[in-house]
DNA sequence: CCGGAAATAT
DNA sequence: TATATTTCCG
């Protein structure tokens, strides 16, 4: 039987793990088992909730009917002996009441069919106490509609509206008035966003899913980014899901191009009933075509190269299989360059790089000059992304240091605060400028990272002091696989030291003693990834109210905890179904679907949640006198705060991700579970659960490539 | 090649 | 709408 103690090995307090407000809630179980039935029973109410136990499932919908109003929540077996397994689930949710779905069974499928079908999590038997430890969250959560109604809900939709994605979609924008360059081409496939390099009418090809390099089962897209997903609609020939890096859903069947010009007209066509936009059409609005070249070639030609209209635009033009048949050719110069999602990956790769170089040389005002895009390019050694691209990143990630340090506030800062020379260093932790952060619900001016739901956060387990050096190193890592937020400091000890991946602990040691730390050299294969960031901000996991820090200076956090991130999948479950279980995905792949918890939305969003849950109308006292002092708290800090009146920090980390795990919905997971086995964002990262291996990933990843300048 | 900033996509 | 990313430009 599971232990029951959290993932630090601390013991936890079942009742501070539920908030005040889920007390006493009352939950159905049914479970045909009545060992497995009563255990879980005994078990939930460790948890303070009310249980109502039965072993059937028409008993169980009787009670429903009765007394709908009362439970919150079922759980219950999968395989009830009087009743098919979904009817049941479809019985229940038709109460909208949430469900958890259980089984013995280990079986993926089986439980990526649960939450298909609507179940909003579920639990592998057997359960223990800590499994249970986000239950009530799920009495918040919001029906979720079986997955394939929410397919098709989204293609009637995107069908209804003007705003499919899928077929060809004729975009005409006014360009004219700028660019110095004269004269209509055809930009780049590869190009989506940007400032467009030609004016004039514009085709591109829009909406192609990313994805990860390393995918390849699946068919159409490309793409580089590791955020994206596609999959194949259940009995939907040719069509497509795809699911954006940032959260949108979109279906499409076949080829898109966009057209642009100054027109500012939309038309949209459907490739597969209208096909594509002839070349004539295409010569009859004088388009041009340009070959692509990237900006590299450009610059390099100090010209850029216009290329005749008419064989440009049939390439442009594809049909599906064309278009197949072109990216099957890798080495055609048209393959398409998508837009970089800077992944949690990707991010750790650059800030490894740039710490890697900045710890060569300190500058206690300015960045390091050798954090120079090239330098960081190679040093990153991801053959996907380019110079440019790095480029933008760096000069983004500069100017939120740059608005970090504009402000800072002394009032914030440690007391004990370095004296060394790096009490100024170039990329401080957001922890210390907490003003920067404590902006006010909605406001994200300091996220970084993925647009939409992936939020880079500031860097919460920064506010943990680090008694288990395995939830610090877990912390930061999820913190910043789940995120994206510019901060350097924290992925720093993360980043595993030459061959022995035990080393981490050494830069955990370093977090404690910062103020004695001695740099030691700067190469990046040298031992030492540690640098002024990391000195910097440890201080402040040691100092000051912990909770405070967390829900005054950082409501926005979205911020997980590994054992905590799990509500849907548990670590166990991710395993069997060889699936990565960084749940915070399932929040970029549904912002919509999340959306009642979805940070972004916080405020509107608790509102909702307030409105429609009898618990939080009923307490909404209880939701902000948790902290009383705190004047910035907002109704969304209520799971993360109200229930932590003197918490320890594993407890605030927790709090931290109940908000998170709130935030989940399951829908996207089923990706995960169906049909995306190739899916792997991280470019084949070992499961974080593997400190070792995964540091050890890491470490080659980084490595890889890098030269040992000695 | 770089950084700042415009421009656009999302 | 705000933010993320691309592209321009000196």
């Amino acid at each position: 039987m599971c232990l029951k103690m959290d993932g630090n090995g601390m013991n936890f307090s079942v009742t501070k793990i539920v908030p005040k407000a889920a007390n006493g809630l009352h939950i159905l179980v049914v479970d045909n088992d009545t060992v497995s039935l009563m255990y879980l029973a005994s078990m939930l109410e460790q948890y303070s909730f009310k249980v109502t136990t039965t072993e059937l499932a028409s008993v169980a919908l009787s009670i429903l009917r009765e007394q709908k109003e009362q439970y919150k929540l079922v759980i219950a077996n999968m395989n009830l002996p009087d009743i098919d397994n979904l009817a049941f689930l479809h019985l229940l949710l038709k109460k909208d009441i949430p469900v958890i779905l259980m089984s013995s069974e280990r079986n993926g499928n089986l439980a990526g069919k649960a939450l298909a079908q609507g179940a909003c999590y579920f639990l592998q038997k057997p359960i223990c106490l800590e499994d249970l430890k986000f239950v009530w969250q799920h009495m918040y959560r919001k029906i979720r509609k079986p997955m394939k109604e929410v397919c098709e809900a989204n293609i009637e939709n995107k069908m209804n509206h003007g705003n499919d994605s899928r077929g060809i979609k004729i975009k005409e924008t006014d360009n004219v008035s700028r660019a110095p360059e004269k004269g209509n081409m055809i930009k780049e496939p590869g190009g989506v966003s940007g400032r467009p390099r030609c004016q004039g009418i514009i085709i591109k090809e829009v909406n192609h899913a990313t994805r990860p390099p390393n995918y390849e089962g699946g068919k159409e897209v490309g793409g580089v980014s590791g955020s994206a997903t596609v999959c194949n609609l259940d009995g939907i020939q040719n069509r497509y899901m795809v699911t954006d890096p940032n959260g949108k859903k979109k279906q499409f069947e076949g080829h898109q191009v966009s057209l642009v010009n100054e027109n500012h007209v939309k038309v949209v066509q459907n490739s597969c009933t209208k096909g594509s936009i002839t070349t004539e059409q295409k010569k009859q609005e004088g388009l041009k075509t340009r070959r692509q070249i990237d900006d590299e070639e450009q610059q390099q030609q100090g010209k850029r190269t216009k290329v005749n209209s008419e064989q440009k635009s049939s390439q442009s033009l594809k049909t599906n299989e064309e278009e197949g048949e072109r990216k099957d050719d890798s080495s055609s110069s048209n393959e398409k360059r998508s837009r970089v999602v800077w992944s949690p990956e990707l991010h750790l790769k650059f800030t490894a790089a740039v710490s890697a170089l900045g710890d060569k040389t300190v500058s206690s005002l300015s960045f390091d000059p050798e954090a120079r895009p090239k330098p960081i390019l190679e040093l990153m050694n991801s053959p996907n992304i380019t110079l440019r691209q790095v480029a933008s990143h760096l000069q983004k990630y500069k100017s939120q240091v740059q608005k970090i340090n504009e402000t800072s506030t002394t009032d914030f800062l440690p007391v004990s605060k370095s004296t060394s020379s790096y009490s100024k260093a170039e990329f401080p932790s957001l922890l210390e400028r907490p003003s920067a952060l404590a902006s006010p619900l909605g406001q994200r001016s300091l996220s970084f990272g993925g647009r939409g739901s992936t939020q880079f956060t500031a860097p919460k387990s920064l506010a943990q002091p680090g008694p288990s050096l395995s939830s610090v190193i877990n912390n930061h890592r999820t913190s910043n696989l789940n995120s994206g937020q510019m901060d350097i400091s924290r992925t720093l000890n993360l980043y595993p030291t030459n061959n022995n991946s035990n080393e981490v602990h050494i830069e955990n040691h370093s977090m404690l003693q910062r103020s004695n730390q001695i740099r030691k050299t700067s190469s990046f294969n040298s031992n030492n990834f540690v640098n002024e960031n990391m000195k910097e901000i440890q201080p402040y996991q040691i100092q000051g109210s912990v909770s405070q820090v967390s829900e005054t200076n950082l409501p926005n956090l979205s911020y997980v905890i590994p054992e905590a991130a799990s509500p849907c999948i548990s670590a166990d479950m991710s395993q069997l179904l060889n699936v990565p279980p960084y749940v915070n995905h399932a929040q970029e792949f549904a912002p919509d679907l999340a959306a009642p918890f979805n940070s972004q939305n916080q405020n509107q969003l608790s509102a909702g949640a307030m409105g429609r849950t009898d618990v939080l109308q009923s307490q909404p006292a209880q939701m902000t006198l948790g902290n009383a002092t705190n004047i910035e708290k907002s109704p969304n800090d209520f799971f993360g705060g109200s229930q932590n009146v003197d918490p320890t920090p594993e407890q605030v980390a927790a709090s931290g991700s109940n908000q998170n795990q709130s935030l989940l919905d399951y829908a996207n997971l089923l990706k995960f579970l169906e049909d995306d086995l190739e899916y792997n964002c991280l470019d084949s990262a070992p499961d974080i659960g593997d400190i070792d291996h995964y540091c050890k990933w890491l470490e080659q990843t980084l490595h890889g490539k890098s030269k040992d300048p000695q």
